[in-house]
DNA sequence: TAATTTACTTGCAAATAGCAAGTGATTCGT
DNA sequence: ACGAATCACTTGCTATTTGCAAGTAAATTA
């Protein structure tokens, strides 16, 4: 088996009830209002499930940043964790009806950066 | 006339063309992938437009890191400098046509926090 | 014109990010 | 079945960022 989940003292995940306020946007934003979360959410929505497969991103994100964000997925339950398809003993990601719900905010920040952001485009495709 | 825009020493705005990747995602989260930058283009769209506006939203947002945050919405044509309305010499924040253009974002985003996260409710209202 | 408000800056401690280097299971190759 | 490679992490360390509290100076108000 691969090594327990991420510990508590590696990056510390904020208690759960400390909201900065009721606002729905500010709650989506403790979250996932950082540089990388929504950048993992958007692997697992092109298919990808696996540690490595975030890893390889182009983006690059560190593995210890990447144990700290699904982790807290986990425990915002926008993530689970299921069997992987290779019939090994090793876990792979899923999105929760709650993370697929997300869906369209990825969708509107993707047509943003295509339309107001030169250069950008689209470079992963689904599995 | 209030003092000058924030100087660079307080909080470093990174060197612009430093793109983690081509993805449009990514590039998004370059500009506001982080827990405050939009709730000030929340507070935009609802139609304030000044410093004391945003601090005096209920997520209570620290004086230094608005500064940087606006800095940084102009650096990256997101928001623009009018004079205020009242006629004195002070001037007001807006959203460029850029800025306009993430209405989308956030209201999925606000659509998303309402229907999955329990207990919040839309509490600033369009002035 | 004195007091208040606005729009910031500065200084500092604490938290977080990110790099490089492990570690120990699991899986692959032969 | 055994060694090598891969996978999914953790740890240690430094650099950067956050956020609080306390200024500061111009603009506005009384």
């Amino acid at each position: 088996m691969p090594k327990a989940p991420a510990s508590k003292r590696a990056l510390k995940a904020p208690p759960p009830p400390s909201r900065r306020s009721p606002c729905p946007v500010a709650c989506a934003l403790d979250l996932f209002g950082d540089r990388w979360t929504l950048l993992v959410i958007r692997d697992l929505m092109l298919g990808r499930s696996r540690f490595k497969d975030f890893v390889s991103s182009p983006e690059g994100i560190p593995t210890n940043i990447l144990s700290d964000r699904l982790e807290r997925l986990l425990e915002g339950g926008i993530v689970c964790q299921i069997p992987a398809t290779d019939g090994g003993k090793r876990m792979a990601y899923e999105l929760t009806e709650k993370g697929e719900a997300l869906r369209p905010i990825l969708k509107s920040m993707r047509d943003w950066g295509l339309s107001w952001e030169a250069g950008t485009k689209v470079l992963l495709q689904p599995v």
